[in-house]
RNA sequence: GACCCCGUAGCUCAGAUGGAUAGAGCAGCGGACUUCUAAUCCGCAGGUCGCAGGUUCGAAUCCUGCCGGGGUCGCCA
């Protein structure tokens, strides 16, 4: 059982009691009542703010407000002891058969230990990578791919019912140039020799294969339609491959959306949903005809002063209204953006979130704007930036030049280090922060590389439980009976504190899928990983901490049921990182 | 000029939605291998949390103003 989430209900039930007894106010703030581990291990198990946070309300002294709840404490036969420190902490120590029974419960959940109904069931939709469809995933694409991915799980893992969805823009200008650029190779495929790529069309070599499939499916006969038809047909084509393309990149990270939603189909003639949006927000006094002040500092060498049709996104937060028709009559992306949202919205995602760059950042506000102001504010959506990745190699940053398609793709990158490198390592940062990814270091295999790091502690846990089928033949330690295991043997410090670490994994998740911080998970990972391997150590000059003691039956088996929930938690959490658990390095 | 992100140990970064004496890793110094995997561990040293105010029992965290770095800035996507 997790005790933080156990011991806030205890903490904030006696609270109501008290108030129902009169000893205290009633309505008080009972929800801003949390018992947490404290900072400092010598202040106990667990640290509760209720006096603090109560007092102000209740008009009482924090310590005095703690005595009451303390009063009541002390009765638990769970608490071992209770004190009040400092401002008016409640400082509580377990009893001793506390955190045996935490491993246990953690033993009794298995492969579902972390999961949570923090959800509810609620359907949230994640929408992530989205590139556009004219080429190979980039480096750049990494890290939001990952990040998105690891959300999802997160998500998952808590009770959400969560839905990956990719946005196709396989409408505008950059399709046309894809479709013309896909011509030139078809031309190629021909046997015409078409000499360079003219400047402005896409040089990479990734198009070949689609001009090829031009020829081999319709011959000659794109060279005689009209452009309008030929181009029609191309642009279909060549998008299609691209995505099959993307999506054998994005396997390689084991990555999979649920929904791949095409831009194109919202402005169907037949039943044009940017123009249902947009009348939506007009009718509801959203949309007028106007100007927009120049931006200032530099003016574009093009700027006109024109009337132009406006959300009125600084109703709703925005710092200045946006466009929703071009100069030419035709929409702005924003406006397809716009219906495209409350599409996700009536499918039933009131919760919506939106992994992209950080050079996207312009984009949060009339974005979220436009979400409140299309869904009548039902609708939440959480945009998540994800700064740059900077790519190291010996020190020294990779040069990449976009115009001379001199990038690294995400294929090269995960061919190079492998998928699990590459995933830990998008994970561990925060995503506002920028990261550097060092070719060198993220290969290395060493204590120096997380991703090893972790792993390794996997492994090694594995590496006892191999060891102790060979020691204690007749112990099979893939079947625990937990009725027969004595964990009143783990006693240990280290081993105590091998299950509080464990038994913070449930709280951690939870966290990290509330705020979309999955690499809170990952710095988790890493410190459980750092206290088991420190607690091996101690078997080296204590022997008999060891996990496995041929000569003590029963307490050999308590300590393989740690082992068992380690792997459990770490197994998880990996999962959840969309890193393989490896059992044998 | 406006908006967004960042500023924490020499370096790279955590810091749980406001908690107690601010934590890791690297680099530096000193230790531990006839191993349940030393692919690891232990110890030492290292700080004006960019600066200045404010909010309150309490601020690295929230507010305001500066300083420094990055990103973005009608119709591109």
């Amino acid at each position: 059982m997790n005790p933080y989430s156990e011991f806030t209900t205890r903490v904030r039930r006696i609270v109501i009691d008290l108030g129902r007894e009169a000893v205290l106010p009633t309505d008080l703030p009972v929800e801003r009542v949390v018992v947490e581990p404290p900072r400092q291990a010598d202040h106990g198990d667990l640290a509760t703010n209720a006096a603090m946070v109560l007092a102000g309300a209740a008009k009482m002294k924090p310590r005095d407000l703690a005595a009451r709840v303390v009063e009541r404490l002390e009765k638990d036969p769970d608490i071992a002891e209770v004190e009040i420190a400092g401002p008016g902490f409640i400082n509580i120590r377990l009893a001793k058969a506390w955190w045996p029974e935490t491993l246990k419960s953690i033993l009794e959940a298995g492969d579902r230990v972390g999961r949570s109904e923090l959800g509810a069931g609620m359907p949230v939709n994640v929408e992530y990578v989205s590139a556009n469809p004219t080429g190979p995933l980039h480096v750049g694409h990494c890290r939001g791919a990952v990040f998105g991915d690891a959300l999802a799980n997160l998500l998952e893992h808590t009770g959400y019912r969560v839905t990956r969805e990719y946005y196709i823009n396989d409408a505008g200008a950059q399709i046309d140039t894809l479709a013309k650029s896909a011509y030139h190779r078809y031309l190629e495929a021909r046997g015409e020799d078409i000499g360079d790529i003219p400047d402005g069309l896409y040089p990479g070599e990734y198009l070949i294969p689609v001009g090829k499939s031009l020829d081999q499916e319709f011959g000659e006969s794109l060279i005689k339609m009209d452009e309008k038809d030929r181009l029609a047909i191309i642009r279909e084509k060549a998008v299609a491959m691209m995505m099959a393309m993307i999506r054998d990149d994005l396997e390689a990270l084991d990555i999979r959306h649920d929904v791949f939603f095409s831009e194109k189909s919202l402005a169907d003639p037949d039943n044009d949903r940017i123009a249902t949006a947009i009348e939506a927000l007009r009718e509801q006094g959203a949309v007028y005809t106007g100007k927009l002040p120049p931006p200032k500092g530099q003016l574009p060498d093009d700027w006109e002063d024109r009337e132009q049709t406006l959300f009125r996104s600084t109703d709703f937060g925005d710092d200045v209204d946006r466009a929703l028709l071009k100069s030419d009559g035709s929409y702005t992306y924003f406006a397809s953006d716009i219906a495209y949202h409350l599409d996700k919205y009536q499918r039933g995602f009131a919760n919506q979130v939106l992994v992209v760059g950080a050079d996207h950042g312009g984009y949060v506000k009339r974005m979220t704007a436009a979400v409140n102001a299309i869904t009548g504010g039902k609708g939440a959506l959480d945009i998540k930036l994800c700064q740059l990745v900077r790519l190291l190699r010996d020190g020294q940053p990779v040069k990449m030049s976009k115009r001379a398609g001199d990038f690294v793709s995400l294929r090269d990158v995960v061919e190079e280090v492998g998928k699990d490198p590459v995933r830990f390592m998008m994970l561990y940062r925060k995503n506002e922060a920028p990261l550097d990814f060092d070719f060198a270091k993220v290969k290395e295999q060493s204590k120096d590389n997380p991703v090893f790091y972790v792993q390794y502690a996997h492994a090694r846990a594995h590496s006892v439980l191999r060891n102790a089928k060979l020691t204690i033949p007749d112990l099979d330690p893939s079947s625990l009976d937990l009725s027969e295991t004595d964990f009143s043997f783990l006693n240990d410090e280290g081993e105590i504190e091998l299950i509080k670490l464990m038994a913070q994994y449930a709280r951690t998740v939870e966290g990290a899928a509330l705020a979309h911080e999955p690499h809170r998970l990952a710095f988790y990972l890493y410190e459980l990983s750092s206290a088991f391997h420190s607690h091996w150590n101690k078997g080296k000059e204590s022997p008999q901490l060891r996990f496995i003691n041929p000569d003590k039956r029963a307490l050999s088996k308590a300590r393989l049921g740690l082992i068992h929930g380690l792997i459990l938690v770490l197994a998880s959490g990996l999962d959840i990182l969309g890193v393989d658990a490896v059992r044998e390095m």
